[in-house]
DNA sequence: ATTCTGACAGCAA
DNA sequence: TTTGCTGCCAGAA
């Protein structure tokens, strides 16, 4: 893979299924730089200038807080595309986190192992 | 080249 | 449970 680190953190990030979330740390993990997480939120940033879309509102961060929500321009928005998703957001933290933390860590490699 | 910032994560209190 | 400090990586000026 010659693709940049932004470009394997959107395919990641679009892998994820709807009315799950992911967190920064997850995604840098997957991609082998766990202590990297901040890149994957500078990412997120960027993808906003791709031609694709990237579901950057169902990465939240570790706390499942919508660190991001202040950039996608309206305050809220990203907690009600989550919630239109059927994520259940409250003061801009996502309740149940743990039930709807995506890792594709796991997903991906039991792909389907309950 | 150096310096700062940034949508984070982990640990300690 | 939250808050504060530190460490990490990549991009911008």
């Amino acid at each position: 893979m010659d693709e940049d680190f932004f470009q394997r953190v959107y395919e990641l990030v679009r892998l994820i299924p709807r009315g799950r979330v992911s967190t920064y740390g997850a995604i840098a993990s997957y991609l082998g730089s766990n202590r990297s997480a901040r890149v994957v939120g500078w990412a997120m940033n960027a993808s906003f200038s791709k031609d694709e879309y990237v579901p950057a509102h169902r990465i939240v961060n570790r706390k499942g807080l919508l660190s991001g929500k202040q950039h996608f321009g309206t305050a809220g928005l990203m907690a009600q595309l989550l919630k239109n998703e059927g994520v259940e957001v409250k003061d801009d933290r996502v309740l149940d986190f743990k039930a709807c933390f995506w890792d594709p860590n796991k997903e991906l490699q039991a792909n389907g192992s309950v």
